[in-house]
RNA sequence: GGUCCCGUAGCUCAGCAGGAUAGAGCAGCGGUUUCCUAAACCGAAGGUCACAGGUUCGACUCCUGUCGGGACCGCCA
């Protein structure tokens, strides 16, 4: 139940009907205005700017936007919801709502469980969500850790407001830096089967993690790969080691709590089951069309590569697509780029009916952007989207000290070892209390603090607490029903304070904040949300300190309990079901 | 040299597809409170939204440029 959204189409049905009658233009945008929460609650309950945004429209038939806006105004005032509504400011039109509304949003909180924040018309239209898709050569990091649960929130977010999402993993298994993981695992291999290998040699993956894969290869294989030539055991070796990272990957995702629908292989491109070469034919396709040409590019400018010569090659003309260059096609060794894979493979996500798309990267992928979308629209014609969330780094400290990594000096940390640390939820809510494209400070130690200045436990304590409060409730009253079905029918006009009543209005502006957090693909706004719900709840429960009047629990008023008990209840439903949407548990206690 | 991201209170950050007097949390300042419903509470202060133009009835928000910080910059992934 979005208040706003119900007021949007009811205005706008005035705006037709205006139009009917000539006194405005019959192509009017009807998209152009807003409903929204006043920033100042003297103003009332909702604003509207229809009036201003329509003034060029509104002079003819009316003279200019004030008188728009009072006609609008007169026609709210008469609808049936409305208390007030009055013309302000430059033009804004204010509306106060009837006392009854408000207990309709607590009464709908409690009995439309999911759909009340549910978008009123689902499209059900597919979206794939591209994420984590790290190379399968090692351990996660905690950078990959906040694309991973970054996607996968967005993915919760998308899925909620009714598209029917595909969340999907990319696997690099098919560039020069597997098979370097391959060799790392052929040195395991021999150590596993009593070699010394001493020092691992400049240029292959020295870690730990592939110890077991060499052992693990030794059980499979004996010794029998120990005779063959590199080029001969390189394929069976390559696809053990990928096997193996992929699922310690998997298992580091699992800690999470995040799985994907599809895991893509890079490989498959051009050496699927039947032997097709879908990369060359993207190519092929893109060269009939006439957007590939035998080119040559222009040095970069600044410091000049070591290596650059310049030589003629296969380019995609991108920048007939909005990007800067033109991009290579083929390496000068033959093989395709990266980039080459990268079109075929958002073309097989096109032709898996996945006009939509979202690719969660890195941030220091940013440069990519352009040329990907822009191969998008070339590849589909013009009627693919790609939007590309970069995630910024992470900064991980301890006690407000930056915590010194190095791969060399053995100081680490993997995703693995922060999940365990602190576990879930505080992983994944940090992860998401802040924008995808704000460096982000992950601090071990403040996470688990119980105060405060920590976020995910603010909020899982609101929760907490109003769980307790129904408890509470039931002291006092043994045989009261605590059910939302019952609690729904509490006399709900008997909230009336102001912070009751502030409280219901961000029960209201709930629906709203989805909708906005899924159509931005901005999952951090739900928690910013639910942190200022919990933050209201927090502050309303103190005053009960000082003004009894006002708990929650009132042994002498049975009615009033409940109705402020449906009050408590359709907040935690609104903090657990944000909370479930960033994929954060709502603990039952916090003790 | 180019592209992209960022620049908002001392610090860390929000700012809702342009809207009314720019918000929160910490720190600092001034009080209250060792009470009870579960891990304090209240108040005041703090700002040239980096800067300069432009579009608009209206710009933190959109456009251009400048400055500052970061990422990336044929064929690596």
């Amino acid at each position: 139940m979005n208040l706003f959204a119900q007021f949007q189409t009811h205005i706008s049905q005035m705006l037709i009907g205006l139009i009917g009658q000539g006194r405005l233009p019959t192509d009017l945008d009807l998209t152009r205005f807003v409903v929204e929460p006043p920033r100042d609650p003297s103003h009332g309950d909702l604003a509207t700017n229809a009036a201003m945004v329509y003034a060029k429209e509104a002079k003819e038939g009316f003279g200019g936007p004030r008188q728009l806006a009072s006609e609008l105004a007169i026609m709210l005032a008469q609808s049936a919801d409305v208390a007030e509504a009055e013309v302000a400011g430059p033009g804004f039109i204010n509306i106060r709502l009837k006392t009854e509304v408000f207990a309709r949003v607590v009464r709908a909180a409690l009995t439309e469980k999911e759909s009340f924040a549910r978008p009123v018309a689902p499209s059900a239209e597919p979206i794939n969500v591209e994420y984590v898709s790290a190379n399968p050569t090692g351990p996660m990091h905690v950078g990959h850790g906040r694309g991973a649960v970054f996607g996968d929130a967005l993915a919760n977010l998308l899925a909620f407001a009714g598209y029917s999402v595909t969340r999907e993993y990319y696997i690099n298994d098919a560039g020069a830096q597997v098979d370097v993981l391959a060799r790392s695992a052929f040195l395991r291999y021999r150590e596993a089967l009593g070699e010394a290998i001493g020092d691992i040699p400049e240029g292959l993956y020295p870690g730990d993690y592939l110890k077991p894969i060499g052992e693990a290869l030794a059980k499979t294989h004996g010794r029998s790969l120990l005779d063959l030539s590199e080029s001969q055991w390189m394929p069976k070796v390559r696809q053990f080691a990928i096997d193996g990272m992929m699922a310690m990957i998997r298992e580091d995702l699992a800690a999470l709590n995040i799985s994907h629908d599809v895991f893509f292989s890079e490989r498959s491109l051009t050496q699927g089951p039947d032997g097709s070469d879908l990369v060359g034919a993207v190519i092929e396709d893109l060269r009939q069309r006439g957007i590939i040409y035998k080119g040559r590019l222009p040095p970069p400018k600044g410091q000049l590569p070591d290596d650059w010569e310049d030589r003629e090659q296969v380019l995609f003309k991108s920048t007939d697509f909005g990007d800067d260059i033109d991009r290579p096609l083929i390496k000068s060794d033959g093989g395709y780029t990266y980039f080459a894979s990268d079109i075929a493979y958002h073309k097989s996500k096109i032709d898996r009916g996945f006009l939509n798309m979202i690719d969660v990267w890195g941030a220091d992928h940013g440069g990519y952007v352009k040329r990907m979308q822009a191969a998008v629209k070339a590849v589909s014609g013009g009627q693919g989207h790609l939007d590309v969330k970069l995630c910024q780094m992470v900064k991980l400290m301890r006690d407000g000290e930056p915590v010194i990594m190095s791969k060399r000096a053995g100081t680490f940390v993997t995703l693995r070892e922060v999940v365990d640390e602190v576990g879930v939820d505080a992983v994944r809510f940090m992860m998401l209390f802040r924008k995808n494209d704000a460096t982000l400070e992950f601090d071990l130690a403040k996470v688990l603090e119980q105060s405060k200045d920590n976020p995910v436990f603010y909020v899982q304590y609101a929760y907490a607490r109003g769980r307790s409060v129904l408890r509470q409730a039931l002291g006092i009253f043994p045989d009261l029903d605590v059910s939302a079905q019952a609690l729904a029918q509490a006399p709900l006009d008997r909230l009336t304070d102001e912070g009751e009543l502030n409280l219901i209005k961000l029960v209201a502006q709930y629906p709203r904040q989805i909708e906005a957090a899924a159509l931005a693909h901005e999952p951090h706004r739900v928690a910013f949300f639910i942190h200022e719900v919990a933050s209201a709840f927090h502050s309303h429960w103190n005053k009960g300190k000082d003004m009894p009047q006002l708990r929650f629990v009132n042994e002498d008023d049975r009615l009033l309990t409940c109705a402020r008990l449906a009050l408590v209840e359709s907040l935690t439903r609104v903090i657990s079901s944000g909370l479930s949407l960033l994929g954060v548990s709502a603990p039952q206690e916090m003790r």
